[in-house]
Order: structure tokens, then sequence, then C-alpha cells
DNA sequence: AATAAATGCAACTAAACAGTTGCCTATTTT
DNA sequence: AAAATAGGCAACTGTTTAGTTGCATTTATT
């Protein structure tokens, strides 16, 4: 399951921005990333090593990045390697940028009437 | 670091990313966070209203966001503003561009020696 | 063929979390 | 002063989640 070449199993990429989020707020996962990242793609025990838990936490955490898109795994021989998705993470970075830019024209807002319309528009 | 110009109330600043992304890591607050994003500072029951669900619920997610740094609140007559703090989400920022550069790098090494160097050191 | 290595599957536990409800306190507003 | 508005506090419930352990399966190795 999970595989590759098959086609929408899951759901490999919730469009639903939380989820990611979600899926990084966590230190051991963002350790995972951090590592795969670094390292490139790794299997399940080359990833174990340096974590200070089970193998199947870690698998279990492996697979919170698969669901959520922001990791995929390929089978290779007796082990399992997974790799990053940097364009799930592009899509993360794309929607803090949007909260940025709302910032922003907020910000721009409030300078823009300095008056007392505080509490206008509501 | 953690404060810019600040003390040290609480700890308005978990310098641990994992608990910044975790804070965003839920629809909800989401939510919040985008509101606040868009209209600016507003109070609980402002808040509450787009929300489908109690006001303590929202409290508590204020309270979360207020925690992990994401935002502030001071207490203005009856009411209590929330508003963002742009600065932590940068920080979040900063993160995720760290994990590309480490990624980039990383492709880049990979395409450096396509060679059969792929088992080398483990 | 027998072992070792790397996973996969399932049941279980303790803690964290989202949301609720009820009630009390502090400011306005009339 | 009384009523209304905006919050704060605390207890409680159902679910999710991180992590564990035990055992079965698959793929090398020797």
């Amino acid at each position: 399951m999970t595989g590759s070449g098959s086609p929408a199993l899951a759901d490999a990429g919730s469009n639903d921005p939380a989820a990611l989020f979600a899926a990084l707020g966590d230190s051991t996962r963002l350790q995972l990333v951090s590592r795969l990242s670094h390292d490139g793609p790794l299997s399940i025990t080359a990833l174990t090593v340096d974590a200070s838990m089970s193998r199947q936490a870690v698998t279990k955490h492996l697979q919170v990045l698969e669901t959520t898109g922001l990791a995929v795994s390929r089978r290779e021989g007796r082990e399992r390697i997974f790799a990053l998705r940097p364009e799930r993470l592009a899509a993360v970075h794309r929607y803090l940028d949007r909260i940025d830019r709302h910032w922003d024209e907020a910000i721009a807002r409030l300078r823009a009437h300095v008056e007392p319309v505080e509490e206008g528009e509501r």
C-alpha cells in the first residue's frame, strides 16, 4: 500500500493546510524532515538510529508525513525508503506567504487612515 | 534572544519550531490567524462570531496562539483584543527556508556524483 | 536451508487536546 | 442601581495521538 505507481489510494496530499502544519507540529517528525532534507532518502531503520524511540514509533511518524503528502516511500529490496516531497513543503510556504500578504495589507490599511475609523467596517 | 524588546512575560516565544507548527496545525486556529491577518486586532467575541463553536473554545485557541508567541493580547475596557505577531510567523518562514536550502544542497550533492555511491556512507 | 535484517500488523496505554457547560467577575450602558 | 456585555475559571467528556510490545512476513546472506 501507499504504493508509488498506484492511483489515489489514500489521498497523498491533503489540500488542507492545517494538516500540513500539524504534520510538522511534532518535534520528532520535524527532525525526520530535517534529516531527510539533509541526507536525502533513507530507510526506516536508518532513520530510527538517531531517533530516541522504537522503530514502530518512527514508522508511524513517517506514515503521517506520507499521508499528508510531505513524503513518499518506495520499497527497495527489504527496506522501505522515504524521501521528502519539496512541492508540499512549498505549499506550506505559500500559505504563510498569503498570511503575510494579508497582514501587510491590513497594516497598509491602518496606516492609510489613522483617523477614528478603527471600528468602522465591521 | 527570543524576545525582541519585551522582557519575558510567560515565555511568549517558544524557540521550539515544532510548537509553532503545532499551533498552526489546527484548522480553527488557522482560521483565527487568517482572520487576524486580514482584519487586524479583534476581540474574542468578534472572533467567535465566525467560528462555529463556543466562545470558550475560541478563547483556548487564542491562548495557544499567545503561548506560542504567534499572537498577543491586551485588555481594552471590557474586551480582550488579540493581534498577530508577524515576527513569529517570520520565524516559521525561516525554518522552512532552512529545510528548503538543505534539500537543495542534498539534491546538488546527488547530482554531483551519480555514481554508485548511494550506499556508501552508511 | 537456516539466519539475520528490515518491515508490517495489531492491540494496548497514558497523556494531550478540542469542545462543552455552568457559574462567577468586571465593565459598560441605560 | 440594574441590566447587559465581554471575559475568566474550572470541571468534565470523547477523541486523537505518541509510543510501546509481541508476533508474523518478506528479502537478503551465508
